[in-house]
DNA sequence: CCCTGTTTGTCAAACTAATTTCAAGCTTGT
DNA sequence: ACAAGCTTGAAATTAGTTTGACAAACAGGG
């Protein structure tokens, strides 16, 4: 088993907060609790919680404006909406404020540790290739350095793989246009795509030339 | 079919109130009517609706108030309120008081008649599929963007949802194809309706295609 | 059952982005 | 300084995408 979860319980009605806090962490859950939205937003930036519960009705920023604010600070951190009446504006509200999952008060607490455990669970796709700084997803043929996400076109992606997938080692032109081109291209291509990813991933340098051989990832 | 849905409309004005009662009629509901606050929580309560249509304007306790005794008391019956005024004080005071959906004066009979539907069907239908700030329901066939409510016909909605269903990840055409059409269509359509898609859900874009592989939600 | 308006699917032309080539200039090692 | 190898801008080429126009299929109302 990894290790627990990390939960942010945001509600101001004191006893629904300590059975959440109870009950979840009996349920493998680290929680951490919050009573209104400003307290909410600084323990969301300093726990950097797996998960948040949150409740609309909190004093302060309420809770959509709370999501709000987390989502303009680019934190992608799912939230679970509490909403008090099964109100159709209420869903639609917290759903386009920034929320991934919302449950209309009273709702059985067994439905929220699931609906909590489907948040965090990970979706199962390619697994990330990385190396220093760089991370390259596969699925969305993007690539993300020092936080920054990297657009990439087909050829682009398949070069960096090929480089990601024996990092340090040198990968030859030969090689490259066997596994990335369906073969019959100039050697040059390659050369040519090495500059475009070197320019795309920036600065420091992460693709070395190996005079005479080919290119390799920067040990 | 089931049995059809009852539903009380408490208006003051009598030509609305009698065109209300027959286009609704007509529409397969059961209608009774109300001119008047006290008449409706007494209607409220002996004919027991399945959801409430209620004019704020009317006299004797009037609309908010209405709603807000009949949520005291403990009536959970869905109501959909009619406000004259676009005015945002006059909407939330109105779901404050406990009103469920409000539509505002003058309206399209449509309209009325699809969210009834929505607020009636409501009780266990599927749960709303979100995007950034888009919203998708699946049971009426209709998206929310930014407060804006698009309808969708069949096909726009499957695409849609397929895309919702995995946020982010490429959804390919094969994979659309197969699961939206029932296969035995060109490739082209899936573009064609991702054209369609886009037009109507407006700006800032959120259907990114990614060449040679097909298209995906972008955050 | 027919008419009407909508939705759906097809095609082809216009368009755009990605890829590849070429050639000139630049590095590096000896 | 020379040669072999590497880099890169610009242009040509190719592959893939978007969209208007239109016809077929369909749905709903009279």
């Amino acid at each position: 088993m990894a290790e627990p979860e990390r939960v942010l319980v945001v509600d101001d009605d004191p006893p629904l907060r300590r059975m959440l806090e109870r009950t979840l962490a009996a349920e493998g859950f680290e929680v951490t609790v919050a009573a209104d939205g400003g307290s909410a937003l600084a323990a969301a930036e300093r726990y950097a919680p797996d998960v948040i519960v949150l409740d609309v009705a909190i004093p302060a920023p309420d809770g959509l404006a709370v999501a709000r604010r987390m989502r303009a600070k680019g934190l992608p951190t799912p939230i679970l909406m509490l909403t008090a009446r099964d109100a159709v504006p209420d869903r639609v509200a917290g759903l386009e404020a920034g929320a991934d999952d919302y449950l209309v008060k009273p709702f059985a607490v067994a439905e929220l540790v699931a609906r909590l455990r489907a948040l965090t669970r990970r979706r199962d796709s390619q697994p990330l290739l990385s190396y220093a700084d760089l991370v390259l997803d596969l699925d969305v043929r993007r690539a993300t350095r020092a936080g920054r996400s990297i657009e990439l076109t087909g050829r682009e992606v398949g070069l960096l793989e090929l480089l990601l997938r024996e990092p340090g080692r040198v990968v030859t032109r030969e090689r490259a246009l066997a596994e990335v081109w369906d073969d019959a291209a100039q050697e040059n291509v390659v050369d040519r795509y090495v500059t475009r990813l070197r320019r795309k991933l920036g600065d420091p340098p992460l693709i070395r030339t190996v005079r005479g051989a080919g290119f390799a990832l920067r040990a």
